[in-house]
DNA sequence: CGCGGCTTTGATGTTCATCAAGTAAAGTGG
DNA sequence: CCACTTTACTTGATGAACATCAAAGCCGCG
Protein backbone atom coordinates (compact mmCIF):
# COMPACT_ATOMS: atom_id res chain seq x y z
CA UNK A 1 0.00 0.00 0.00
CA UNK A 2 1.12 3.43 -0.89
CA UNK A 3 0.91 5.26 1.91
CA UNK A 4 0.51 8.55 -0.38
CA UNK A 5 -2.01 10.64 0.90
CA UNK A 6 -3.91 12.62 -1.58
CA UNK A 7 -5.36 15.91 0.03
CA UNK A 8 -8.19 15.79 -2.92
CA UNK A 9 -10.84 17.82 -2.94
CA UNK A 10 -14.18 15.84 -2.87
CA UNK A 11 -16.05 18.90 -5.19
CA UNK A 12 -15.52 17.11 -8.59
CA UNK A 13 -15.68 13.48 -7.32
CA UNK A 14 -17.70 11.10 -9.26
CA UNK A 15 -19.61 9.47 -6.19
CA UNK A 16 -20.49 13.91 -5.60
CA UNK A 17 -23.57 13.11 -7.55
CA UNK A 18 -23.69 9.21 -7.15
CA UNK A 19 -23.59 8.88 -3.28
CA UNK A 20 -23.82 12.29 -1.50
CA UNK A 21 -25.92 14.15 -3.40
CA UNK A 22 -28.24 13.63 -0.94
CA UNK A 23 -26.13 15.21 2.12
CA UNK A 24 -26.81 18.70 2.77
CA UNK A 25 -23.86 20.82 2.83
CA UNK A 26 -22.66 20.20 6.80
CA UNK A 27 -22.53 16.47 6.41
CA UNK A 28 -20.99 17.03 3.34
CA UNK A 29 -18.49 19.04 4.90
CA UNK A 30 -17.90 16.94 7.70
CA UNK A 31 -16.86 13.89 4.66
CA UNK A 32 -14.59 16.55 3.10
CA UNK A 33 -13.05 16.76 6.25
CA UNK A 34 -12.26 13.42 7.26
CA UNK A 35 -12.13 11.82 4.00
CA UNK A 36 -8.77 10.17 2.98
CA UNK A 37 -7.08 8.62 -0.29
CA UNK A 38 -5.10 6.27 -0.83
CA UNK A 39 -3.40 5.03 -3.61
CA UNK A 40 -2.55 0.70 -4.73
CA UNK A 41 -0.80 -0.77 -7.12
CA UNK A 42 -2.04 -4.05 -8.91
CA UNK A 43 -1.28 -6.87 -6.26
CA UNK A 44 -1.76 -4.82 -3.12
CA UNK A 45 -3.97 -5.87 -0.36
CA UNK A 46 -6.75 -3.08 0.31
CA UNK A 47 -8.06 -4.90 2.88
CA UNK A 48 -8.31 -8.77 4.24
CA UNK A 49 -10.96 -10.87 4.98
CA UNK A 50 -11.20 -11.07 9.08
CA UNK A 51 -9.54 -7.60 9.35
CA UNK A 52 -11.80 -5.66 11.26
CA UNK A 53 -13.85 -2.75 9.83
CA UNK A 54 -13.29 0.57 10.76
CA UNK A 55 -13.94 2.25 7.89
CA UNK A 56 -15.96 2.55 5.11
CA UNK A 57 -14.46 2.51 1.62
CA UNK A 58 -15.08 3.26 -1.47
CA UNK A 59 -13.22 2.86 -4.68
CA UNK A 60 -12.42 5.90 -6.58
CA UNK A 61 -10.34 4.92 -9.34
CA UNK A 62 -9.14 1.20 -10.98
CA UNK A 63 -10.11 -2.57 -10.56
CA UNK A 64 -9.96 -4.57 -7.62
CA UNK A 65 -11.09 -8.25 -6.88
CA UNK A 66 -13.53 -9.40 -4.06
CA UNK A 67 -12.19 -12.54 -2.83
CA UNK A 68 -12.13 -15.07 0.06
CA UNK A 69 -10.04 -18.48 1.55
CA UNK A 70 -12.43 -21.01 2.27
CA UNK A 71 -11.90 -22.89 4.89
CA UNK A 72 -9.80 -26.00 2.62
CA UNK A 73 -7.48 -23.22 2.01
CA UNK A 74 -8.84 -22.45 -1.75
CA UNK A 75 -9.45 -18.96 -3.17
CA UNK A 76 -12.52 -17.69 -4.56
CA UNK A 77 -12.97 -14.38 -6.21
CA UNK A 78 -16.48 -13.34 -5.95
CA UNK A 79 -16.34 -10.32 -8.02
CA UNK A 80 -14.32 -8.04 -9.81
CA UNK A 81 -15.65 -4.45 -8.79
CA UNK A 82 -14.96 -1.35 -10.29
CA UNK A 83 -15.40 2.44 -9.15
CA UNK A 84 -19.03 2.86 -7.95
CA UNK A 85 -19.60 -1.03 -7.45
CA UNK A 86 -19.58 -0.44 -3.39
CA UNK A 87 -16.37 -2.56 -2.79
CA UNK A 88 -16.83 -3.04 0.96
CA UNK A 89 -20.30 -2.29 0.82
CA UNK A 90 -21.66 -5.15 1.26
CA UNK A 91 -20.22 -6.60 4.37
CA UNK A 92 -20.12 -3.17 6.24
CA UNK A 93 -23.60 -3.44 7.84
CA UNK A 94 -23.76 -6.92 8.59
CA UNK A 95 -20.47 -8.13 10.10
CA UNK A 96 -17.30 -6.55 12.39
CA UNK A 97 -14.98 -8.09 10.20
CA UNK A 98 -14.51 -8.03 6.11
CA UNK A 99 -16.16 -11.63 4.77
CA UNK A 100 -13.75 -10.92 1.97
CA UNK A 101 -10.26 -10.01 0.87
CA UNK A 102 -9.80 -7.03 -1.60
CA UNK A 103 -7.21 -6.75 -3.47
CA UNK A 104 -5.99 -3.88 -6.67
CA UNK A 105 -6.02 -5.63 -10.09
CA UNK A 106 -5.04 -2.23 -11.69
CA UNK A 107 -3.51 1.14 -9.97
CA UNK A 108 -6.51 1.94 -7.84
CA UNK A 109 -7.30 4.70 -5.45
CA UNK A 110 -9.82 4.51 -2.68
CA UNK A 111 -11.48 6.99 -0.45
CA UNK A 112 -12.49 6.57 2.84
CA UNK A 113 -13.67 7.53 6.43
CA UNK A 114 -14.56 6.18 9.74
CA UNK A 115 -17.37 3.98 9.55
CA UNK A 116 -18.98 6.30 12.76
CA UNK A 117 -19.14 8.77 10.46
CA UNK A 118 -21.45 6.19 8.07
CA UNK A 119 -23.30 5.87 11.06
CA UNK A 120 -24.21 9.26 11.72
CA UNK A 121 -24.93 9.87 8.18
CA UNK A 122 -27.19 7.53 7.71
CA UNK A 123 -29.06 8.09 10.84
CA UNK A 124 -29.54 11.74 10.50
CA UNK A 125 -30.44 11.11 6.81
CA UNK A 126 -32.69 9.36 5.48
CA UNK A 127 -32.40 9.82 2.05
CA UNK A 128 -28.73 9.16 1.98
CA UNK A 129 -29.93 5.76 3.52
CA UNK A 130 -32.28 5.22 0.80
CA UNK A 131 -29.81 5.79 -1.63
CA UNK A 132 -27.29 3.09 -0.03
CA UNK A 133 -30.13 0.79 0.33
CA UNK A 134 -30.74 0.70 -3.17
CA UNK A 135 -26.42 0.80 -4.51
CA UNK A 136 -25.95 -2.23 -1.95
CA UNK A 137 -29.23 -4.12 -4.04
CA UNK A 138 -27.71 -3.18 -6.76
CA UNK A 139 -24.56 -4.79 -5.92
CA UNK A 140 -25.95 -7.97 -4.18
CA UNK A 141 -28.01 -8.75 -7.06
CA UNK A 142 -25.67 -8.36 -9.67
CA UNK A 143 -22.97 -10.79 -7.69
CA UNK A 144 -26.07 -13.39 -7.11
CA UNK A 145 -27.63 -13.45 -10.80
CA UNK A 146 -23.91 -13.64 -11.94
CA UNK A 147 -22.87 -16.54 -9.91
CA UNK A 148 -26.22 -18.20 -10.66
CA UNK A 149 -25.59 -17.13 -14.47
CA UNK A 150 -22.43 -19.00 -14.77
CA UNK A 151 -23.33 -21.93 -13.03
CA UNK A 152 -25.37 -23.42 -15.40
CA UNK A 153 -22.57 -22.74 -17.78
CA UNK A 154 -20.01 -25.35 -19.00
CA UNK A 155 -15.87 -23.81 -19.29
CA UNK A 156 -16.14 -22.39 -22.77
CA UNK A 157 -19.57 -20.60 -22.08
CA UNK A 158 -17.85 -19.24 -18.57
CA UNK A 159 -14.95 -17.92 -20.32
CA UNK A 160 -16.59 -16.83 -23.28
CA UNK A 161 -18.97 -14.42 -20.58
CA UNK A 162 -15.78 -13.31 -18.83
CA UNK A 163 -14.05 -12.27 -21.82
CA UNK A 164 -17.21 -10.43 -22.64
CA UNK A 165 -17.88 -8.78 -19.21
CA UNK A 166 -14.25 -7.36 -19.69
CA UNK A 167 -14.63 -6.40 -23.35
CA UNK A 168 -18.09 -4.85 -22.96
CA UNK A 169 -18.59 -3.79 -19.81
CA UNK A 170 -14.91 -3.29 -18.14
CA UNK A 171 -12.93 -1.90 -20.69
CA UNK A 172 -15.73 -1.01 -23.65
CA UNK A 173 -13.50 -1.86 -26.34
CA UNK A 174 -12.19 -5.08 -28.82
CA UNK A 175 -8.56 -5.38 -27.44
CA UNK A 176 -7.23 -5.06 -23.54
CA UNK A 177 -4.83 -5.64 -21.34
CA UNK A 178 -6.56 -9.13 -19.61
CA UNK A 179 -5.84 -8.26 -15.83
CA UNK A 180 -6.60 -11.11 -14.49
CA UNK A 181 -3.67 -14.38 -14.27
CA UNK A 182 -5.24 -17.71 -15.50
CA UNK A 183 -5.08 -18.87 -12.11
CA UNK A 184 -7.79 -15.92 -10.85
CA UNK A 185 -9.78 -16.38 -13.95
CA UNK A 186 -9.64 -20.38 -12.39
CA UNK A 187 -10.64 -18.93 -9.11
CA UNK A 188 -13.31 -16.57 -10.24
CA UNK A 189 -14.88 -19.52 -12.68
CA UNK A 190 -14.79 -22.03 -10.53
CA UNK A 191 -12.54 -24.63 -12.59
CA UNK A 192 -9.15 -26.01 -12.96
CA UNK A 193 -6.54 -23.22 -13.93
CA UNK A 194 -5.50 -26.23 -17.01
CA UNK A 195 -8.86 -26.22 -18.41
CA UNK A 196 -9.00 -22.32 -18.01
CA UNK A 197 -6.03 -22.15 -20.29
CA UNK A 198 -6.94 -25.18 -22.49
CA UNK A 199 -10.63 -23.30 -23.41
CA UNK A 200 -8.56 -20.07 -24.27
CA UNK A 201 -6.46 -21.99 -26.62
CA UNK A 202 -9.12 -23.37 -28.16
CA UNK A 203 -10.57 -20.43 -28.58
CA UNK A 204 -7.43 -19.00 -29.97
CA UNK A 205 -7.17 -22.37 -32.26
CA UNK A 206 -10.88 -21.54 -33.50
CA UNK A 207 -10.18 -17.78 -34.14
CA UNK A 208 -12.20 -16.03 -32.10
CA UNK A 209 -9.75 -14.24 -29.87
CA UNK A 210 -6.36 -13.45 -30.95
CA UNK A 211 -3.96 -13.96 -27.50
CA UNK A 212 -0.65 -12.90 -26.57
CA UNK A 213 0.32 -13.11 -22.79
CA UNK A 214 -2.52 -11.50 -21.07
CA UNK A 215 -3.58 -9.12 -24.23
CA UNK A 216 -6.92 -10.08 -25.80
CA UNK A 217 -8.29 -9.42 -28.70
CA UNK A 218 -11.65 -10.71 -29.51
CA UNK A 219 -11.73 -11.13 -33.24
CA UNK A 220 -15.00 -13.20 -33.63
CA UNK A 221 -17.19 -11.49 -30.92
CA UNK A 222 -20.91 -12.56 -32.44
CA UNK A 223 -19.53 -16.26 -32.02
CA UNK A 224 -17.66 -15.00 -28.56
CA UNK A 225 -21.84 -14.32 -27.50
CA UNK A 226 -23.12 -16.91 -29.04
CA UNK A 227 -20.73 -19.78 -26.82
CA UNK A 228 -21.37 -17.26 -23.66
CA UNK A 229 -25.15 -17.76 -24.08
CA UNK A 230 -25.45 -21.41 -25.08
CA UNK A 231 -22.30 -23.02 -23.71
CA UNK B 1 -53.29 -17.61 -2.88
CA UNK B 2 -55.47 -17.84 -0.13
CA UNK B 3 -57.21 -14.27 -0.50
CA UNK B 4 -58.08 -14.53 3.57
CA UNK B 5 -56.45 -11.28 4.98
CA UNK B 6 -56.39 -10.88 8.67
CA UNK B 7 -57.25 -8.36 10.50
CA UNK B 8 -53.87 -9.23 12.76
CA UNK B 9 -52.63 -6.45 14.80
CA UNK B 10 -48.46 -6.07 14.92
CA UNK B 11 -48.73 -6.55 18.98
CA UNK B 12 -46.88 -9.64 18.77
CA UNK B 13 -45.37 -9.82 15.56
CA UNK B 14 -41.91 -10.76 15.70
CA UNK B 15 -41.07 -8.12 13.56
CA UNK B 16 -41.76 -5.50 16.06
CA UNK B 17 -38.77 -5.31 17.84
CA UNK B 18 -36.60 -7.15 14.90
CA UNK B 19 -37.71 -4.94 12.49
CA UNK B 20 -39.96 -1.92 13.64
CA UNK B 21 -38.13 -1.15 16.79
CA UNK B 22 -36.45 2.02 15.65
CA UNK B 23 -40.28 3.44 14.46
CA UNK B 24 -41.45 6.30 16.51
CA UNK B 25 -45.40 5.15 17.65
CA UNK B 26 -47.12 7.66 14.86
CA UNK B 27 -45.08 5.72 12.09
CA UNK B 28 -46.19 2.13 13.57
CA UNK B 29 -49.85 3.58 13.64
CA UNK B 30 -49.22 3.88 9.70
CA UNK B 31 -47.71 0.61 9.25
CA UNK B 32 -50.20 -1.31 11.51
CA UNK B 33 -53.25 0.88 9.59
CA UNK B 34 -51.79 -0.16 6.51
CA UNK B 35 -50.47 -3.62 6.45
CA UNK B 36 -52.17 -6.39 5.67
CA UNK B 37 -51.51 -10.16 6.36
CA UNK B 38 -51.63 -12.99 3.36
CA UNK B 39 -51.94 -16.38 3.91
CA UNK B 40 -50.14 -19.00 1.44
CA UNK B 41 -50.47 -22.80 1.43
CA UNK B 42 -47.58 -25.02 -0.22
CA UNK B 43 -47.25 -24.89 -3.83
CA UNK B 44 -48.46 -20.73 -4.21
CA UNK B 45 -46.75 -18.77 -5.86
CA UNK B 46 -46.42 -15.50 -3.94
CA UNK B 47 -44.60 -13.36 -6.24
CA UNK B 48 -43.12 -13.83 -9.82
CA UNK B 49 -39.63 -12.61 -11.54
CA UNK B 50 -40.95 -10.03 -13.58
CA UNK B 51 -43.80 -8.48 -11.94
CA UNK B 52 -43.62 -5.07 -10.73
CA UNK B 53 -42.78 -4.39 -7.07
CA UNK B 54 -45.54 -2.26 -5.49
CA UNK B 55 -45.76 -3.31 -1.96
CA UNK B 56 -42.76 -4.27 0.76
CA UNK B 57 -43.52 -7.90 1.96
CA UNK B 58 -42.02 -10.25 4.98
CA UNK B 59 -42.93 -13.39 5.91
CA UNK B 60 -44.60 -13.66 9.13
CA UNK B 61 -44.87 -17.35 9.03
CA UNK B 62 -43.39 -20.37 6.82
CA UNK B 63 -41.15 -21.18 4.69
CA UNK B 64 -40.23 -20.09 0.65
CA UNK B 65 -38.19 -20.64 -1.98
CA UNK B 66 -36.81 -18.05 -4.59
CA UNK B 67 -36.08 -18.77 -7.32
CA UNK B 68 -35.45 -17.91 -10.85
CA UNK B 69 -35.67 -19.00 -14.52
CA UNK B 70 -32.64 -18.73 -16.52
CA UNK B 71 -33.14 -17.55 -20.56
CA UNK B 72 -33.04 -20.69 -21.22
CA UNK B 73 -35.75 -21.80 -19.45
CA UNK B 74 -34.05 -23.84 -16.59
CA UNK B 75 -35.10 -23.17 -12.92
CA UNK B 76 -32.72 -22.46 -10.08
CA UNK B 77 -33.35 -22.21 -6.43
CA UNK B 78 -31.73 -19.27 -5.18
CA UNK B 79 -32.24 -19.32 -1.48
CA UNK B 80 -34.43 -20.82 0.67
CA UNK B 81 -36.12 -18.34 3.11
CA UNK B 82 -37.76 -17.85 6.64
CA UNK B 83 -39.08 -15.68 8.62
CA UNK B 84 -36.94 -12.44 9.18
CA UNK B 85 -35.06 -13.77 6.28
CA UNK B 86 -36.14 -10.87 4.51
CA UNK B 87 -37.83 -12.43 1.17
CA UNK B 88 -38.26 -9.76 -1.31
CA UNK B 89 -35.65 -7.43 1.00
CA UNK B 90 -33.34 -8.15 -2.11
CA UNK B 91 -34.75 -6.34 -5.27
CA UNK B 92 -36.77 -3.65 -3.32
CA UNK B 93 -34.53 -1.12 -3.96
CA UNK B 94 -32.32 -2.47 -7.03
CA UNK B 95 -35.37 -2.46 -9.56
CA UNK B 96 -38.89 -2.09 -10.30
CA UNK B 97 -39.76 -5.59 -10.48
CA UNK B 98 -38.74 -8.99 -8.69
CA UNK B 99 -35.82 -10.73 -10.16
CA UNK B 100 -37.22 -14.02 -8.55
CA UNK B 101 -40.05 -15.95 -7.93
CA UNK B 102 -40.85 -16.49 -4.12
CA UNK B 103 -42.97 -19.46 -3.93
CA UNK B 104 -44.31 -21.23 -0.20
CA UNK B 105 -43.07 -24.47 0.31
CA UNK B 106 -44.74 -24.45 3.55
CA UNK B 107 -47.75 -22.87 4.90
CA UNK B 108 -47.12 -19.42 4.98
CA UNK B 109 -48.06 -15.79 5.74
CA UNK B 110 -46.48 -12.83 4.33
CA UNK B 111 -47.53 -9.30 5.72
CA UNK B 112 -47.46 -6.42 3.48
CA UNK B 113 -47.94 -2.60 2.66
CA UNK B 114 -47.31 -0.43 -0.38
CA UNK B 115 -44.01 0.29 -1.22
CA UNK B 116 -44.39 4.06 -1.08
CA UNK B 117 -44.86 3.98 2.45
CA UNK B 118 -41.57 1.98 3.22
CA UNK B 119 -39.89 4.81 1.03
CA UNK B 120 -41.19 7.26 3.53
CA UNK B 121 -40.84 5.39 6.51
CA UNK B 122 -36.77 4.95 5.60
CA UNK B 123 -36.51 8.81 4.38
CA UNK B 124 -37.99 9.96 7.78
CA UNK B 125 -36.12 7.53 10.15
CA UNK B 126 -32.64 6.95 9.29
CA UNK B 127 -32.14 4.35 12.18
CA UNK B 128 -34.67 2.11 10.63
CA UNK B 129 -33.20 2.68 7.22
CA UNK B 130 -30.23 1.35 8.97
CA UNK B 131 -31.65 -1.87 10.24
CA UNK B 132 -32.69 -2.31 7.14
CA UNK B 133 -29.28 -2.08 5.50
CA UNK B 134 -27.65 -4.44 8.04
CA UNK B 135 -30.39 -6.92 7.70
CA UNK B 136 -30.10 -6.73 3.72
CA UNK B 137 -26.34 -6.98 4.15
CA UNK B 138 -26.69 -10.20 6.04
CA UNK B 139 -29.17 -11.93 4.10
CA UNK B 140 -26.95 -10.53 1.19
CA UNK B 141 -23.58 -11.73 2.52
CA UNK B 142 -25.16 -14.98 3.87
CA UNK B 143 -26.77 -16.09 -0.14
CA UNK B 144 -23.37 -15.19 -1.57
CA UNK B 145 -21.71 -17.05 0.74
CA UNK B 146 -23.48 -20.07 0.55
CA UNK B 147 -23.19 -19.98 -3.28
CA UNK B 148 -19.58 -19.93 -2.76
CA UNK B 149 -19.59 -22.99 -0.31
CA UNK B 150 -21.53 -25.11 -2.12
CA UNK B 151 -19.46 -23.66 -5.29
CA UNK B 152 -16.51 -26.13 -4.28
CA UNK B 153 -18.30 -29.32 -3.10
CA UNK B 154 -19.14 -32.53 -5.06
CA UNK B 155 -22.64 -33.61 -4.88
CA UNK B 156 -22.13 -36.06 -1.72
CA UNK B 157 -21.04 -32.62 -0.05
CA UNK B 158 -23.76 -30.70 -1.56
CA UNK B 159 -26.32 -32.69 -0.55
CA UNK B 160 -24.75 -33.35 3.40
CA UNK B 161 -24.76 -29.74 3.69
CA UNK B 162 -28.50 -29.03 2.56
CA UNK B 163 -29.27 -31.49 5.05
CA UNK B 164 -27.46 -30.25 7.83
CA UNK B 165 -29.20 -27.06 6.94
CA UNK B 166 -33.14 -28.37 7.11
CA UNK B 167 -31.79 -30.29 10.45
CA UNK B 168 -29.60 -27.83 12.04
CA UNK B 169 -30.72 -24.17 11.11
CA UNK B 170 -34.48 -24.87 10.06
CA UNK B 171 -36.03 -27.07 11.81
CA UNK B 172 -33.69 -27.85 14.57
CA UNK B 173 -34.35 -31.52 14.80
CA UNK B 174 -32.62 -35.07 13.33
CA UNK B 175 -36.23 -36.10 12.03
CA UNK B 176 -38.68 -33.71 9.22
CA UNK B 177 -40.75 -33.62 6.74
CA UNK B 178 -38.35 -32.27 3.40
CA UNK B 179 -39.91 -29.38 2.18
CA UNK B 180 -38.55 -29.87 -1.34
CA UNK B 181 -38.81 -32.66 -3.98
CA UNK B 182 -35.74 -34.75 -5.52
CA UNK B 183 -35.78 -32.03 -8.30
CA UNK B 184 -36.22 -29.12 -6.42
CA UNK B 185 -33.11 -29.91 -4.63
CA UNK B 186 -31.31 -30.58 -7.61
CA UNK B 187 -32.24 -26.98 -8.31
CA UNK B 188 -30.98 -25.75 -5.13
CA UNK B 189 -27.76 -27.48 -5.48
CA UNK B 190 -27.07 -27.25 -9.45
CA UNK B 191 -26.85 -30.80 -10.15
CA UNK B 192 -29.10 -33.58 -12.23
CA UNK B 193 -32.14 -34.76 -10.33
CA UNK B 194 -31.21 -38.26 -11.00
CA UNK B 195 -28.08 -37.81 -9.14
CA UNK B 196 -29.82 -36.41 -6.14
CA UNK B 197 -31.71 -39.11 -6.23
CA UNK B 198 -28.45 -41.60 -6.74
CA UNK B 199 -26.73 -39.65 -3.37
CA UNK B 200 -29.82 -39.85 -1.43
CA UNK B 201 -29.50 -43.43 -2.03
CA UNK B 202 -25.85 -43.78 -0.88
CA UNK B 203 -26.56 -41.68 2.16
CA UNK B 204 -29.04 -44.36 3.14
CA UNK B 205 -27.55 -47.59 2.10
CA UNK B 206 -24.47 -46.01 3.93
CA UNK B 207 -26.86 -45.91 6.93
CA UNK B 208 -26.38 -42.64 7.57
CA UNK B 209 -29.72 -41.49 7.06
CA UNK B 210 -33.22 -43.19 6.93
CA UNK B 211 -35.28 -41.97 4.27
CA UNK B 212 -38.94 -42.27 3.71
CA UNK B 213 -40.45 -40.10 0.60
CA UNK B 214 -39.95 -36.98 1.88
CA UNK B 215 -39.70 -37.69 5.44
CA UNK B 216 -35.91 -37.57 6.64
CA UNK B 217 -33.60 -39.31 9.81
CA UNK B 218 -30.77 -37.93 10.50
CA UNK B 219 -28.84 -41.26 11.76
CA UNK B 220 -25.07 -40.32 11.73
CA UNK B 221 -24.85 -36.47 12.14
CA UNK B 222 -21.46 -36.69 12.83
CA UNK B 223 -20.70 -38.53 9.57
CA UNK B 224 -22.92 -36.30 7.01
CA UNK B 225 -21.23 -33.46 9.09
CA UNK B 226 -17.65 -34.82 8.01
CA UNK B 227 -19.07 -35.09 3.92
CA UNK B 228 -20.35 -31.52 4.17
CA UNK B 229 -17.06 -30.19 5.03
CA UNK B 230 -14.84 -32.28 3.47
CA UNK B 231 -16.84 -33.43 0.00
C1' DC C 1 -58.67 -46.33 -14.11
C1' DG C 2 -55.58 -44.01 -16.77
C1' DC C 3 -52.73 -40.00 -17.21
C1' DG C 4 -48.91 -37.12 -15.79
C1' DG C 5 -45.59 -36.00 -12.63
C1' DC C 6 -42.27 -37.60 -9.30
C1' DT C 7 -39.02 -41.12 -8.02
C1' DT C 8 -35.68 -44.69 -8.76
C1' DT C 9 -32.02 -47.54 -10.97
C1' DG C 10 -28.97 -48.80 -14.77
C1' DA C 11 -26.06 -47.84 -18.89
C1' DT C 12 -23.39 -44.69 -21.56
C1' DG C 13 -20.77 -40.78 -22.95
C1' DT C 14 -19.03 -36.12 -21.90
C1' DT C 15 -16.88 -32.79 -19.14
C1' DC C 16 -13.67 -31.80 -16.22
C1' DA C 17 -9.98 -32.36 -12.33
C1' DT C 18 -5.77 -34.15 -11.56
C1' DC C 19 -1.17 -35.71 -12.45
C1' DA C 20 2.93 -35.16 -15.08
C1' DA C 21 6.27 -32.79 -17.60
C1' DG C 22 8.04 -29.23 -20.13
C1' DT C 23 8.56 -24.19 -21.63
C1' DA C 24 8.51 -19.33 -20.96
C1' DA C 25 8.73 -15.32 -18.09
C1' DA C 26 9.82 -12.82 -14.08
C1' DG C 27 12.21 -11.99 -10.04
C1' DT C 28 16.43 -12.43 -6.89
C1' DG C 29 20.89 -12.43 -5.10
C1' DG C 30 25.74 -12.49 -6.00
C1' DC D 1 24.50 -8.65 -15.69
C1' DC D 2 24.16 -13.43 -15.25
C1' DA D 3 23.11 -17.88 -12.91
C1' DC D 4 19.45 -19.37 -10.14
C1' DT D 5 14.96 -19.79 -8.39
C1' DT D 6 10.44 -19.23 -8.58
C1' DT D 7 6.12 -18.47 -10.65
C1' DA D 8 3.09 -18.51 -14.58
C1' DC D 9 1.79 -20.79 -18.57
C1' DT D 10 1.01 -24.75 -21.70
C1' DT D 11 -0.02 -29.49 -23.53
C1' DG D 12 -0.97 -34.40 -23.04
C1' DA D 13 -2.78 -38.53 -20.68
C1' DT D 14 -5.84 -40.65 -17.42
C1' DG D 15 -9.60 -41.44 -14.46
C1' DA D 16 -13.43 -39.63 -11.68
C1' DA D 17 -17.60 -37.10 -11.36
C1' DC D 18 -21.47 -36.07 -13.45
C1' DA D 19 -25.26 -35.28 -17.21
C1' DT D 20 -28.08 -37.56 -20.10
C1' DC D 21 -30.90 -41.17 -21.96
C1' DA D 22 -33.85 -44.98 -21.16
C1' DA D 23 -37.12 -47.72 -18.70
C1' DA D 24 -39.91 -48.94 -15.05
C1' DG D 25 -42.52 -48.35 -10.59
C1' DC D 26 -45.20 -45.31 -7.73
C1' DC D 27 -48.70 -42.10 -6.36
C1' DG D 28 -52.27 -38.62 -6.53
C1' DC D 29 -55.97 -36.78 -8.98
C1' DG D 30 -59.44 -35.98 -12.20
Amino acid sequence: MQDVIYPTSCEKCIYRSYLFSELPNEDLALVNAQKREVSFIKGDVISRQGDKIERFMYLKEGLVKLSRTTDSGREQIISIARPLDFIGLLTVFSDKSFKYTITAIEPSSVCFFEIDLLQKLISKNGDFAALLLEKMSLMADNIISESQEIRIKHIRGRIAHVLLDFSENIYKADSYELPLSRKEIAELIGVSTENVIRALSEFRRDGLVRINGSKIEMLRIDMIRKIAQLG
